[in-house]
DNA sequence: TATTGTTATACTCTATAACTATA
DNA sequence: TATAGTTATAGAGTATAACAATA
């Protein structure tokens, strides 16, 4: 039963997005991101109509956890809260939000493609499909 | 740009790890387990003469962090800190731990078919060469 | 001099419960 | 009555620094 564990898919998907993140973490924390932050940021500028709770759900982050989080993001004066009714404020980007963001994700468009490019060729075009039927 | 999260392997890759971990998660802790101590526990049962140190390295977790984890493991009963010199131990299973790995292995084993099948057949036997290219 | 095991500690990320104001 | 935003807090999991003993 030598190399178990790199036999298992689980375990593999586990190092495989720890070595991601890592590495993801460190290029978006030199400019001043965490890789949460990253995702609202980019999920805001596709959709500008996009509440906290949905945002929340949308990118699994608790209600709760989406506070302080915008918090920084709009202290940093990249996002707005900007009230929709009584009780229900949209998330959208501030000019310098925006220009961030088409910073942020051309940098990580580079480092997805690096990313592929170390999966061998015959398995690259697979990988997407396989890893969004897992958990979609 | 819709759907462009979906679109990132590096997003789809923690979602995907996210979604298998937590439920893994759950499968184990209903037996006891933590999913760390599950892959120490694989390891150990392949090799018995590896050190915290080494199994460490291999699984990349800090020495300093092993320590509670085998605390655990020992207290239940489940592996023995075997002295190989003055300096190193030998983590190796008891006869109670080698038992519980074999039903853990089996429970594992289960999952990860399982798992296996969400993924479309075209891309099944993609994935794990693709997520070990990643980061091995 | 480098390594092993260990202790203590701090930090990030995430989960839970409760409260209020509004739909 | 359910939902949105919020607060406070607790728990994992992980990272860092330091130390004694041994290779």
């Amino acid at each position: 039963m030598t190399d178990l564990l790199g036999r298992l898919p689980g375990y593999a998907l586990r190092r495989a997005a720890n070595a991601v993140m890592g590495e993801l973490g460190d290029i978006l924390g030199d400019r001043g991101f965490r890789i949460t932050e990253a995702a609202v940021l980019l999920l805001v500028q596709d959709r500008s109509d996009l509440t906290s709770s949905q945002i929340g759900k949308t990118l699994d982050i608790q209600r709760a956890n989406m506070v302080p989080l915008l918090n920084r993001l709009e202290a940093a004066g990249w996002i707005r809260r900007k009230p929709l009714d009584g009780k229900s404020l949209a998330i959208v980007l501030t000019a310098e939000g925006a220009a961030k963001v088409t910073e942020l994700a051309s940098v990580i468009e580079v480092y997805e493609q690096g990313l592929l490019q170390r999966v061998p060729e015959e398995h690259r075009d697979h990988l997407l499909p396989a890893l969004n039927a897992i958990w979609r």
